[in-house]
DNA sequence: GTGTTTGCAAAGTGTTTGCAATTTA
DNA sequence: TAAATTGCAAACACTTTGCAAACAC
């Protein structure tokens, strides 16, 4: 919906996130969210950035993503050490993940069912996440 | 099996990997596998080794960890950015993490059962891993 | 002896932080 | 103009690397 209206959807975003819409903020709340769902690094999405020529440091685009994912906007996937990938799919869901490419890809959160799973250990679930493994898709 | 024979075991350990047995490699081995499975950083083993009295420096540990997780004798195991977390555990199975605590515990591979798998997008599946995230334990 | 392994210190990577300057409301 | 945000550069945590000395076979 609104996909014509990148800026102001970006606008409503902010606000409802309670964040101000600085140029920065709009600029990346624009790249994130315009063309459906992405899996970003901080560094993809500055780079993207500096080509759009927005201008904003690397520093920001990392709180940026931290204040995001603290809205609710974003979602961090764990997949490899030492690299932060976030997700602009907040729902309940899963990954693939494509080893050769580095690159993340969405399952269904209804594709996948999960049984049996034990009671952990004092403590609630937080969330589950299963990630497949794939490897040879740049063949 | 042998469990009060934990040099011995460790000896063998290093054999059927092909790997020297270095008196930091043996002190590794044996730190590792002789209480059981395990799931230890880079620092922490080398924390057990200072406190064991074995001089070891943690390039070697970082080294030889690598070179142990190469002959099939650990599995890393990715649940946090920037932090790398070996398994003794090299069977199929899962993980609670508890985040509060920044600790791992397995789940028996067969106790949880993944059904409706999508097609992975070219390549082959090497690896399907399920990460509980458990929150509160600490209280 | 010869080739492997180690330790050190230095370099590397991805990320976070302190603070003055800038921008927003 | 008061408070929030930014950019920079420096600091950070964790990990890897180059190379001479030590070690295993």
């Amino acid at each position: 919906m609104s996909a014509e209206r990148p800026y102001a959807q970006a606008l409503n975003r902010l606000r409802m996130a309670e964040l101000r819409p600085t140029r920065q903020r709009l600029a990346l709340c624009k790249l994130l969210f315009e063309d459906g769902d992405r899996h970003v690094t901080a560094e993809v999405l500055h780079g993207e950035a500096m080509e759009a020529d927005v201008r904003v440091s690397l520093a920001t685009v990392y709180n940026t993503l931290h204040q995001f994912t603290s809205a609710g906007l974003l979602r961090e996937v764990v997949v490899e050490s030492s690299k932060t990938y976030f997700d602009t799919n907040t729902t309940d869901h899963h990954h693939f993940y494509l080893e050769d490419e580095g690159r993340l890809m969405d399952i269904a959160g209804d594709a996948i069912n999960i049984s049996g799973l034990p009671t952990p250990p004092g403590g609630e679930i937080s969330r589950v996440d299963v990630v497949v493994r794939v490897r040879g898709s740049a063949n």
